[in-house]
DNA sequence: GACACGTGTAAGAATATTCTTACACCAGAT
DNA sequence: ATCTGGTGTAAGAATATTCTTACACGTGTC
């Protein structure tokens, strides 16, 4: 996840993503490991269904991955981790990317 | 403006600023040289009311900076450039300012 | 069976953002 | 005086995002 490999439509993405508190807490949370939902909602003090919704996005940008696994006890435990991004930014960075960039208007849809 | 030397609202404000396309658009126009807002708009195609609203932004998150010049012809014309800002984001840097980040609830107020 | 603890998701309210339209001001040229 | 071309801003509509509440399912334990 090297910020050179991005289109303007990532990249957006990405920072649609970062641009929120909650969901930047999430990401120092999981940046020394991973850990599963409903601890993770307990530590950072909001509902798992929020928390949901955030890793959510998180995910669907790129810079949180998760995996569901079973439990010794036989529970499914749904783990996430951060990825290992780096976003370098520059407004030489962004120009470069400007021509893939979504139009205003575009709802980010492919050719459907 | 160096990502190191930001606290996690300003950071915070960097992303929320960053996540519009055009946003990115104006900052990726500006990155070769300045231009005042009228002509930016129309090389943009939108209205110069939306393009002020998204300068506003910009600015306030450091990405852009203005100036308002007399020209010859003694009009007041507003000049916009890029500032030469470079953000390194990874998931290690935004644990480092997590403790700087504005609570959820919190709308960014100084103690007043 | 009821409880505890994990998962996911849907509906609707509450907020925040984005965008248009309409206004006001200033200065030079016709 | 009116037109052109710069500036700024306010009000309200249209969208998008955020958040809560309430539901559903599965498994192990009391």
């Amino acid at each position: 996840m090297d910020s050179e490999d991005l289109t303007g439509a990532q990249l957006l993405a990405a920072f649609a993503a970062l641009a929120n508190p909650h969901r930047l807490r999430i990401i120092a949370a999981l940046a020394d490991g991973r850990q599963y939902v409903s601890l993770l909602a307990r530590q950072l003090g909001m509902s798992r269904p929020l928390l949901h919704m955030h890793l959510q996005k998180l995910q669907a940008a790129g810079l949180v991955s998760g995996e569901l696994e079973l439990s010794e006890d036989g529970k499914a435990v749904k783990y996430f981790e951060a990825t290992e991004f780096s976003l370098h930014v520059t407004p030489h960075a962004i120009k470069g990317l400007a021509p893939t960039l979504p139009e205003p208007a575009d709802n980010g849809k492919e050719t459907d």
